[in-house]
DNA sequence: GTCTATACGATGATAGAC
DNA sequence: GTCTATCATCGTATAGAC
Protein backbone atom coordinates (compact mmCIF):
# COMPACT_ATOMS: atom_id res chain seq x y z
CA UNK A 1 0.00 0.00 0.00
CA UNK A 2 1.13 3.04 -1.09
CA UNK A 3 2.08 5.34 1.71
CA UNK A 4 0.10 9.18 1.75
CA UNK A 5 0.60 12.16 3.59
CA UNK A 6 -2.03 12.41 6.29
CA UNK A 7 -4.53 13.99 4.89
CA UNK A 8 -6.83 14.22 7.95
CA UNK A 9 -9.63 17.23 8.74
CA UNK A 10 -8.57 19.03 11.90
CA UNK A 11 -10.63 19.45 14.97
CA UNK A 12 -13.43 17.48 15.52
CA UNK A 13 -15.54 15.75 13.07
CA UNK A 14 -18.40 14.98 15.11
CA UNK A 15 -20.24 16.22 17.89
CA UNK A 16 -17.33 15.25 20.64
CA UNK A 17 -20.14 15.09 23.22
CA UNK A 18 -18.86 12.09 25.27
CA UNK A 19 -22.77 11.20 26.59
CA UNK A 20 -24.06 11.37 23.36
CA UNK A 21 -21.02 9.29 21.36
CA UNK A 22 -21.48 7.08 24.40
CA UNK A 23 -25.29 6.62 23.48
CA UNK A 24 -24.38 5.66 20.06
CA UNK A 25 -22.17 2.89 20.65
CA UNK A 26 -24.81 1.56 22.67
CA UNK A 27 -27.22 1.59 20.38
CA UNK A 28 -25.37 0.39 17.64
CA UNK A 29 -23.62 -2.09 20.20
CA UNK A 30 -27.30 -3.54 21.22
CA UNK A 31 -28.60 -3.99 17.96
CA UNK A 32 -25.41 -5.74 16.67
CA UNK A 33 -24.42 -7.74 19.43
CA UNK A 34 -28.64 -8.48 19.57
CA UNK A 35 -28.11 -9.75 15.24
CA UNK A 36 -25.13 -11.43 15.51
CA UNK A 37 -24.25 -12.26 19.41
CA UNK A 38 -21.33 -11.09 20.80
CA UNK A 39 -18.84 -13.58 19.63
CA UNK A 40 -20.54 -12.49 15.92
CA UNK A 41 -20.39 -8.75 16.01
CA UNK A 42 -17.07 -7.09 15.95
CA UNK A 43 -15.90 -3.93 16.94
CA UNK A 44 -15.22 -2.83 13.64
CA UNK A 45 -18.85 -3.04 12.50
CA UNK A 46 -20.45 -1.70 16.17
CA UNK A 47 -17.56 1.18 15.63
CA UNK A 48 -18.99 1.80 12.02
CA UNK A 49 -22.29 1.64 12.98
CA UNK A 50 -22.20 4.00 15.56
CA UNK A 51 -20.25 6.21 12.97
CA UNK A 52 -16.76 6.68 14.65
CA UNK A 53 -13.24 3.76 13.72
CA UNK A 54 -12.67 1.26 16.12
CA UNK A 55 -10.08 3.20 17.83
CA UNK A 56 -12.40 5.96 18.76
CA UNK A 57 -14.93 3.53 20.05
CA UNK A 58 -11.91 2.47 22.23
CA UNK A 59 -11.26 5.27 23.46
CA UNK A 60 -15.06 5.01 25.16
CA UNK A 61 -14.97 1.73 26.49
CA UNK A 62 -11.49 0.31 27.22
CA UNK A 63 -12.19 -3.15 25.46
CA UNK A 64 -14.85 -5.18 23.78
CA UNK A 65 -15.74 -7.04 27.11
CA UNK A 66 -16.44 -3.95 28.85
CA UNK A 67 -18.67 -2.69 25.74
CA UNK A 68 -20.80 -5.69 26.48
CA UNK A 69 -21.40 -5.00 30.31
CA UNK A 70 -22.56 -1.98 29.84
CA UNK A 71 -24.82 -3.07 26.95
CA UNK A 72 -26.04 -5.50 29.40
CA UNK A 73 -26.00 -2.87 32.19
CA UNK A 74 -28.72 -0.52 30.31
CA UNK A 75 -30.94 -3.45 28.95
CA UNK A 76 -31.36 -4.24 32.90
CA UNK A 77 -32.09 -0.33 33.46
CA UNK A 78 -34.30 -0.28 30.18
CA UNK A 79 -36.03 -3.61 32.13
CA UNK A 80 -36.38 -2.03 35.52
CA UNK A 81 -37.92 1.78 33.80
CA UNK A 82 -40.20 -0.36 31.97
CA UNK A 83 -41.20 -2.71 34.82
CA UNK A 84 -41.61 0.31 37.21
CA UNK A 85 -39.67 -1.05 39.79
CA UNK A 86 -39.15 0.82 42.72
CA UNK A 87 -42.42 1.84 43.34
CA UNK A 88 -43.50 2.36 47.07
CA UNK A 89 -46.38 0.01 46.88
CA UNK A 90 -45.22 -3.61 46.42
CA UNK A 91 -47.68 -5.25 43.51
CA UNK A 92 -49.45 -8.36 43.99
CA UNK A 93 -48.07 -11.47 42.85
CA UNK A 94 -50.82 -11.22 40.08
CA UNK A 95 -50.41 -7.79 39.62
CA UNK A 96 -46.70 -8.58 38.97
CA UNK A 97 -47.53 -11.10 35.95
CA UNK A 98 -49.52 -8.94 34.79
CA UNK A 99 -47.04 -6.20 34.46
CA UNK A 100 -44.30 -9.02 32.32
CA UNK A 101 -47.36 -9.95 30.42
CA UNK A 102 -46.97 -5.92 29.65
CA UNK A 103 -43.30 -6.07 29.26
CA UNK A 104 -43.99 -9.05 26.49
CA UNK A 105 -45.84 -7.06 24.42
CA UNK A 106 -43.44 -4.39 24.46
CA UNK A 107 -40.42 -6.63 23.71
CA UNK A 108 -42.62 -8.08 20.74
CA UNK A 109 -41.62 -4.26 19.19
CA UNK A 110 -37.82 -4.41 19.88
CA UNK A 111 -36.76 -7.76 18.60
CA UNK A 112 -33.31 -6.25 18.59
CA UNK A 113 -32.85 -5.80 22.61
CA UNK A 114 -34.71 -9.44 22.99
CA UNK A 115 -32.05 -10.82 20.26
CA UNK A 116 -29.62 -9.17 22.77
CA UNK A 117 -30.79 -11.06 25.51
CA UNK A 118 -31.35 -14.86 23.92
CA UNK A 119 -28.35 -14.72 21.81
CA UNK A 120 -26.06 -13.82 25.30
CA UNK A 121 -28.00 -16.39 27.40
CA UNK A 122 -26.98 -19.07 25.01
CA UNK A 123 -23.27 -18.05 25.08
CA UNK A 124 -23.29 -17.08 28.71
CA UNK A 125 -24.37 -20.13 30.11
CA UNK A 126 -21.09 -21.28 29.70
CA UNK A 127 -18.37 -20.45 32.60
CA UNK A 128 -16.12 -18.67 30.96
CA UNK A 129 -17.86 -16.06 29.16
CA UNK A 130 -17.57 -12.32 29.96
CA UNK A 131 -21.42 -12.48 30.47
CA UNK A 132 -21.37 -15.23 32.61
CA UNK A 133 -21.70 -13.39 35.78
CA UNK A 134 -24.46 -10.91 34.61
CA UNK A 135 -26.58 -14.04 33.47
CA UNK A 136 -27.16 -16.25 36.49
CA UNK A 137 -27.34 -12.45 38.38
CA UNK A 138 -30.31 -11.87 35.85
CA UNK A 139 -31.81 -14.86 36.15
CA UNK A 140 -31.36 -15.37 39.62
CA UNK A 141 -33.03 -11.93 40.26
CA UNK A 142 -35.60 -12.17 38.93
CA UNK A 143 -36.81 -15.79 39.45
CA UNK A 144 -35.84 -14.69 43.70
CA UNK A 145 -38.68 -11.56 43.00
CA UNK A 146 -41.21 -13.80 41.45
CA UNK A 147 -40.50 -16.13 44.32
CA UNK A 148 -40.96 -13.88 46.84
CA UNK A 149 -43.91 -12.41 45.47
CA UNK A 150 -45.83 -16.00 45.16
CA UNK A 151 -44.82 -16.42 49.11
CA UNK A 152 -46.38 -13.08 50.13
CA UNK A 153 -49.22 -13.87 48.03
CA UNK A 154 -49.84 -16.63 50.23
CA UNK A 155 -49.54 -14.35 53.34
CA UNK A 156 -52.00 -12.26 52.14
CA UNK A 157 -54.38 -15.37 50.84
CA UNK A 158 -54.20 -14.58 47.03
CA UNK A 159 -52.28 -18.01 46.36
CA UNK A 160 -53.19 -21.32 47.85
CA UNK A 161 -50.47 -22.42 50.42
CA UNK A 162 -49.97 -25.51 48.96
CA UNK A 163 -48.32 -23.91 45.37
CA UNK A 164 -44.89 -24.05 44.61
CA UNK A 165 -43.63 -20.76 44.10
CA UNK A 166 -40.14 -21.58 43.77
CA UNK A 167 -41.27 -23.81 40.58
CA UNK A 168 -43.77 -21.52 39.44
CA UNK A 169 -41.43 -18.91 39.37
CA UNK A 170 -38.74 -20.77 37.58
CA UNK A 171 -41.08 -21.47 35.09
CA UNK A 172 -42.56 -18.51 34.38
CA UNK A 173 -39.17 -17.19 33.20
CA UNK A 174 -38.82 -20.34 31.39
CA UNK A 175 -41.69 -19.72 29.23
CA UNK A 176 -41.04 -16.17 28.85
CA UNK A 177 -37.34 -16.81 27.45
CA UNK A 178 -38.61 -20.24 25.70
CA UNK A 179 -40.79 -18.24 23.75
CA UNK A 180 -38.53 -15.58 22.44
CA UNK A 181 -36.23 -17.91 21.57
CA UNK A 182 -39.09 -19.30 19.34
CA UNK A 183 -40.55 -15.74 18.33
CA UNK A 184 -37.00 -14.90 17.09
CA UNK A 185 -36.15 -18.25 15.17
CA UNK A 186 -39.60 -17.89 13.74
CA UNK A 187 -38.60 -14.66 12.23
CA UNK A 188 -39.14 -12.13 15.05
CA UNK A 189 -42.06 -10.47 13.06
CA UNK A 190 -45.22 -8.69 14.79
CA UNK A 191 -47.67 -11.59 13.60
CA UNK A 192 -45.20 -13.57 16.09
CA UNK A 193 -44.76 -11.15 18.77
CA UNK A 194 -48.37 -11.30 18.99
CA UNK A 195 -48.57 -14.79 19.19
CA UNK A 196 -45.62 -14.92 21.86
CA UNK A 197 -47.29 -12.39 23.68
CA UNK A 198 -50.78 -14.12 23.79
CA UNK A 199 -49.09 -17.33 24.75
CA UNK A 200 -47.21 -15.92 27.33
CA UNK A 201 -50.56 -14.25 28.66
CA UNK A 202 -52.51 -17.60 28.31
CA UNK A 203 -49.62 -19.64 30.96
CA UNK A 204 -50.16 -16.86 33.05
CA UNK A 205 -53.85 -17.29 33.15
CA UNK A 206 -53.72 -21.00 33.47
CA UNK A 207 -51.17 -20.21 36.58
CA UNK A 208 -53.65 -18.37 37.95
CA UNK A 209 -56.55 -20.58 37.52
CA UNK A 210 -54.64 -23.44 38.87
CA UNK A 211 -53.33 -21.96 41.99
CA UNK A 212 -54.88 -18.84 43.11
CA UNK A 213 -57.45 -18.72 45.97
CA UNK A 214 -60.39 -16.50 43.63
CA UNK A 215 -62.72 -18.16 41.55
CA UNK B 1 -13.79 -36.46 25.30
CA UNK B 2 -11.56 -38.67 24.37
CA UNK B 3 -11.45 -42.18 25.95
CA UNK B 4 -7.74 -42.77 24.58
CA UNK B 5 -5.44 -40.10 23.36
CA UNK B 6 -4.74 -42.05 20.10
CA UNK B 7 -1.33 -43.02 19.42
CA UNK B 8 -0.17 -40.96 16.77
CA UNK B 9 3.14 -41.17 15.09
CA UNK B 10 4.21 -39.14 12.22
CA UNK B 11 3.95 -40.93 8.30
CA UNK B 12 1.29 -43.23 7.48
CA UNK B 13 -0.85 -44.38 10.84
CA UNK B 14 -1.86 -47.59 11.03
CA UNK B 15 -5.48 -48.42 9.31
CA UNK B 16 -7.20 -46.20 10.52
CA UNK B 17 -11.13 -46.57 10.44
CA UNK B 18 -12.81 -43.75 8.98
CA UNK B 19 -16.07 -44.32 11.01
CA UNK B 20 -14.01 -44.74 14.19
CA UNK B 21 -12.18 -41.57 13.90
CA UNK B 22 -15.71 -39.73 12.19
CA UNK B 23 -17.13 -40.83 15.57
CA UNK B 24 -14.32 -39.65 17.53
CA UNK B 25 -14.62 -35.70 15.39
CA UNK B 26 -18.74 -35.70 16.32
CA UNK B 27 -18.14 -36.85 19.81
CA UNK B 28 -14.93 -33.65 20.51
CA UNK B 29 -17.54 -31.37 18.38
CA UNK B 30 -20.64 -32.04 20.72
CA UNK B 31 -18.50 -31.06 23.64
CA UNK B 32 -16.75 -28.15 22.65
CA UNK B 33 -19.56 -27.04 20.58
CA UNK B 34 -21.47 -27.76 23.75
CA UNK B 35 -19.11 -25.60 26.04
CA UNK B 36 -18.10 -22.75 23.82
CA UNK B 37 -20.43 -22.56 21.23
CA UNK B 38 -19.85 -22.92 17.66
CA UNK B 39 -18.38 -19.32 17.13
CA UNK B 40 -16.63 -20.13 20.52
CA UNK B 41 -14.74 -22.99 19.57
CA UNK B 42 -12.41 -23.38 16.90
CA UNK B 43 -11.11 -26.16 14.73
CA UNK B 44 -8.41 -26.42 15.95
CA UNK B 45 -9.70 -27.06 19.42
CA UNK B 46 -11.76 -30.02 17.91
CA UNK B 47 -9.09 -31.63 16.17
CA UNK B 48 -6.79 -31.81 19.26
CA UNK B 49 -9.58 -32.74 21.69
CA UNK B 50 -10.19 -35.79 18.70
CA UNK B 51 -6.53 -36.51 18.31
CA UNK B 52 -5.86 -35.55 15.38
CA UNK B 53 -4.70 -32.42 13.45
CA UNK B 54 -6.22 -29.50 11.89
CA UNK B 55 -6.01 -30.74 8.33
CA UNK B 56 -6.73 -34.65 9.60
CA UNK B 57 -10.21 -33.40 10.47
CA UNK B 58 -11.54 -31.22 7.47
CA UNK B 59 -10.61 -34.58 5.58
CA UNK B 60 -13.53 -36.09 7.22
CA UNK B 61 -15.95 -32.70 7.08
CA UNK B 62 -15.23 -30.47 4.57
CA UNK B 63 -15.75 -27.37 6.64
CA UNK B 64 -16.52 -26.51 10.08
CA UNK B 65 -20.06 -25.62 9.09
CA UNK B 66 -20.98 -29.26 7.78
CA UNK B 67 -19.45 -30.42 11.22
CA UNK B 68 -21.93 -28.58 12.95
CA UNK B 69 -24.50 -30.02 10.67
CA UNK B 70 -23.49 -33.40 11.42
CA UNK B 71 -23.38 -32.43 15.19
CA UNK B 72 -27.02 -31.45 15.29
CA UNK B 73 -28.03 -34.64 12.85
CA UNK B 74 -26.45 -36.61 15.45
CA UNK B 75 -27.84 -34.76 18.12
CA UNK B 76 -31.90 -35.32 16.89
CA UNK B 77 -30.57 -39.70 16.36
CA UNK B 78 -30.03 -39.49 19.83
CA UNK B 79 -33.08 -37.84 20.88
CA UNK B 80 -34.98 -39.30 18.49
CA UNK B 81 -33.71 -43.41 19.84
CA UNK B 82 -33.93 -41.87 23.34
CA UNK B 83 -37.85 -40.91 22.94
CA UNK B 84 -38.60 -43.84 21.07
CA UNK B 85 -40.17 -42.61 18.11
CA UNK B 86 -41.11 -44.70 15.02
CA UNK B 87 -43.20 -47.18 17.08
CA UNK B 88 -46.62 -48.48 15.57
CA UNK B 89 -48.69 -47.59 17.86
CA UNK B 90 -49.10 -43.53 18.58
CA UNK B 91 -48.67 -42.64 22.34
CA UNK B 92 -51.59 -40.10 23.61
CA UNK B 93 -50.17 -36.28 24.55
CA UNK B 94 -50.08 -37.35 28.45
CA UNK B 95 -48.35 -40.35 27.72
CA UNK B 96 -45.66 -38.70 25.28
CA UNK B 97 -45.08 -35.55 27.95
CA UNK B 98 -44.41 -38.18 30.48
CA UNK B 99 -41.57 -39.41 28.00
CA UNK B 100 -40.72 -35.84 27.62
CA UNK B 101 -40.05 -35.83 31.57
CA UNK B 102 -37.77 -38.97 31.24
CA UNK B 103 -35.96 -37.22 28.67
CA UNK B 104 -35.46 -33.80 30.71
CA UNK B 105 -34.23 -36.53 33.74
CA UNK B 106 -32.06 -37.98 30.53
CA UNK B 107 -30.35 -34.24 29.70
CA UNK B 108 -30.07 -33.73 33.12
CA UNK B 109 -26.91 -36.12 33.06
CA UNK B 110 -25.38 -35.34 30.08
CA UNK B 111 -25.16 -31.34 30.64
CA UNK B 112 -22.66 -31.38 27.15
CA UNK B 113 -25.67 -32.19 24.78
CA UNK B 114 -27.93 -29.87 26.28
CA UNK B 115 -25.56 -26.84 26.27
CA UNK B 116 -24.58 -27.70 22.33
CA UNK B 117 -28.60 -27.13 22.30
CA UNK B 118 -28.84 -24.10 24.49
CA UNK B 119 -25.98 -22.78 22.73
CA UNK B 120 -26.25 -23.48 19.34
CA UNK B 121 -30.05 -22.20 19.60
CA UNK B 122 -29.11 -19.02 20.92
CA UNK B 123 -26.81 -18.23 18.22
CA UNK B 124 -29.08 -19.84 15.39
CA UNK B 125 -32.10 -17.28 16.08
CA UNK B 126 -30.27 -15.16 13.66
CA UNK B 127 -30.98 -15.56 9.73
CA UNK B 128 -27.89 -15.84 8.54
CA UNK B 129 -26.60 -18.33 10.85
CA UNK B 130 -25.65 -21.67 9.17
CA UNK B 131 -27.68 -23.51 11.65
CA UNK B 132 -30.82 -21.65 11.94
CA UNK B 133 -32.64 -23.68 9.52
CA UNK B 134 -31.90 -26.58 11.21
CA UNK B 135 -33.35 -24.37 15.01
CA UNK B 136 -36.58 -23.75 12.94
CA UNK B 137 -36.99 -26.68 11.67
CA UNK B 138 -36.29 -28.34 15.04
CA UNK B 139 -38.58 -26.15 17.15
CA UNK B 140 -41.37 -26.46 14.40
CA UNK B 141 -41.20 -29.94 14.78
CA UNK B 142 -41.82 -30.89 18.00
CA UNK B 143 -44.33 -28.08 18.67
CA UNK B 144 -46.44 -29.35 15.68
CA UNK B 145 -45.77 -33.14 17.21
CA UNK B 146 -46.90 -32.22 20.40
CA UNK B 147 -49.74 -29.73 18.60
CA UNK B 148 -51.16 -32.65 17.14
CA UNK B 149 -51.03 -34.81 19.68
CA UNK B 150 -53.15 -32.84 22.13
CA UNK B 151 -55.71 -32.04 19.27
CA UNK B 152 -55.67 -36.35 18.84
CA UNK B 153 -56.28 -36.37 22.62
CA UNK B 154 -59.24 -34.30 22.07
CA UNK B 155 -60.86 -36.70 19.45
CA UNK B 156 -59.67 -39.52 22.29
CA UNK B 157 -61.85 -37.74 24.50
CA UNK B 158 -58.81 -37.31 26.97
CA UNK B 159 -58.05 -33.26 26.27
CA UNK B 160 -60.82 -30.77 26.77
CA UNK B 161 -62.35 -29.53 24.04
CA UNK B 162 -61.40 -25.96 24.76
CA UNK B 163 -57.75 -26.56 25.42
CA UNK B 164 -55.65 -24.21 23.35
CA UNK B 165 -53.40 -26.85 22.02
CA UNK B 166 -50.75 -24.81 20.07
CA UNK B 167 -50.36 -22.75 22.87
CA UNK B 168 -49.53 -25.62 24.92
CA UNK B 169 -47.39 -27.27 23.20
CA UNK B 170 -45.01 -24.17 22.30
CA UNK B 171 -45.31 -23.54 26.04
CA UNK B 172 -44.03 -26.99 27.01
CA UNK B 173 -41.57 -26.56 24.88
CA UNK B 174 -40.45 -22.73 25.88
CA UNK B 175 -40.35 -24.55 29.44
CA UNK B 176 -37.88 -27.07 28.32
CA UNK B 177 -35.31 -25.09 26.65
CA UNK B 178 -35.86 -22.02 29.19
CA UNK B 179 -35.66 -24.39 32.07
CA UNK B 180 -32.39 -25.91 30.33
CA UNK B 181 -30.65 -22.14 30.28
CA UNK B 182 -31.17 -21.56 33.80
CA UNK B 183 -29.76 -24.89 34.94
CA UNK B 184 -26.68 -24.48 32.53
CA UNK B 185 -26.55 -21.26 33.76
CA UNK B 186 -26.25 -22.79 37.45
CA UNK B 187 -23.65 -24.55 36.77
CA UNK B 188 -25.05 -27.68 35.14
CA UNK B 189 -24.51 -29.87 37.99
CA UNK B 190 -26.66 -33.29 39.45
CA UNK B 191 -28.58 -30.93 42.14
CA UNK B 192 -29.80 -28.33 39.42
CA UNK B 193 -30.43 -31.29 37.04
CA UNK B 194 -32.89 -33.30 39.59
CA UNK B 195 -34.58 -29.68 40.23
CA UNK B 196 -34.80 -28.98 36.41
CA UNK B 197 -36.42 -32.58 35.92
CA UNK B 198 -39.19 -32.25 39.28
CA UNK B 199 -39.65 -28.53 37.89
CA UNK B 200 -40.74 -29.56 34.51
CA UNK B 201 -42.93 -32.77 35.62
CA UNK B 202 -44.37 -30.07 37.87
CA UNK B 203 -45.21 -28.30 34.74
CA UNK B 204 -46.75 -31.33 32.87
CA UNK B 205 -48.26 -32.06 36.09
CA UNK B 206 -50.05 -28.52 35.90
CA UNK B 207 -51.32 -28.93 32.55
CA UNK B 208 -52.70 -32.24 32.95
CA UNK B 209 -54.67 -30.95 36.25
CA UNK B 210 -56.12 -27.74 33.97
CA UNK B 211 -56.51 -29.42 30.70
CA UNK B 212 -57.31 -33.51 31.21
CA UNK B 213 -60.60 -34.84 31.09
CA UNK B 214 -59.89 -37.01 33.90
CA UNK B 215 -60.13 -36.55 37.75
C1' DG C 1 -5.94 -41.23 6.22
C1' DT C 2 -3.10 -38.18 8.31
C1' DC C 3 0.57 -35.19 8.48
C1' DT C 4 3.49 -30.50 7.99
C1' DA C 5 3.54 -26.15 6.13
C1' DT C 6 1.36 -22.28 4.76
C1' DA C 7 -1.89 -18.95 2.57
C1' DC C 8 -4.76 -15.34 3.78
C1' DG C 9 -8.35 -12.83 6.00
C1' DA C 10 -10.39 -10.98 10.22
C1' DT C 11 -9.95 -9.95 14.82
C1' DG C 12 -9.10 -7.09 19.24
C1' DA C 13 -6.11 -3.85 20.75
C1' DT C 14 -2.16 -0.18 20.76
C1' DA C 15 0.76 4.05 19.40
C1' DG C 16 1.01 8.47 18.22
C1' DA C 17 -0.53 12.42 15.18
C1' DC C 18 -3.77 16.21 15.29
C1' DG D 1 -11.99 12.88 21.15
C1' DT D 2 -11.02 10.94 17.03
C1' DC D 3 -8.23 9.61 13.57
C1' DT D 4 -4.62 6.66 10.67
C1' DA D 5 -1.47 3.17 10.80
C1' DT D 6 0.11 -0.89 12.64
C1' DC D 7 0.52 -5.15 15.41
C1' DA D 8 0.28 -9.81 17.07
C1' DT D 9 -2.83 -13.35 17.13
C1' DC D 10 -5.91 -16.53 15.74
C1' DG D 11 -9.46 -18.11 12.37
C1' DT D 12 -10.58 -21.48 8.43
C1' DA D 13 -9.05 -23.73 4.73
C1' DT D 14 -5.64 -25.57 1.08
C1' DA D 15 -1.38 -27.98 -1.02
C1' DG D 16 1.36 -31.57 -1.23
C1' DA D 17 4.37 -35.16 1.13
C1' DC D 18 4.18 -39.83 3.03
Amino acid sequence: MTAQPVRRRPGRPRGADPAVTREAVLDAAVELFGSRGYRGASLAEVAAAAGLSNAGLLHHFPSKEQLLIAVLQRRDEVDAHDLDLGRDAPLTIWQRLDVMVDLVALNAQRPGLVRLYSTVAGEATHDGHPAHDWLTGHLDGVVDDLTTAFEAGKRAGLVRTDAPSGRLARTVVAVLDGLQVQWLAAGGDDAGGARMTADFRGHVEDVRARWSTET
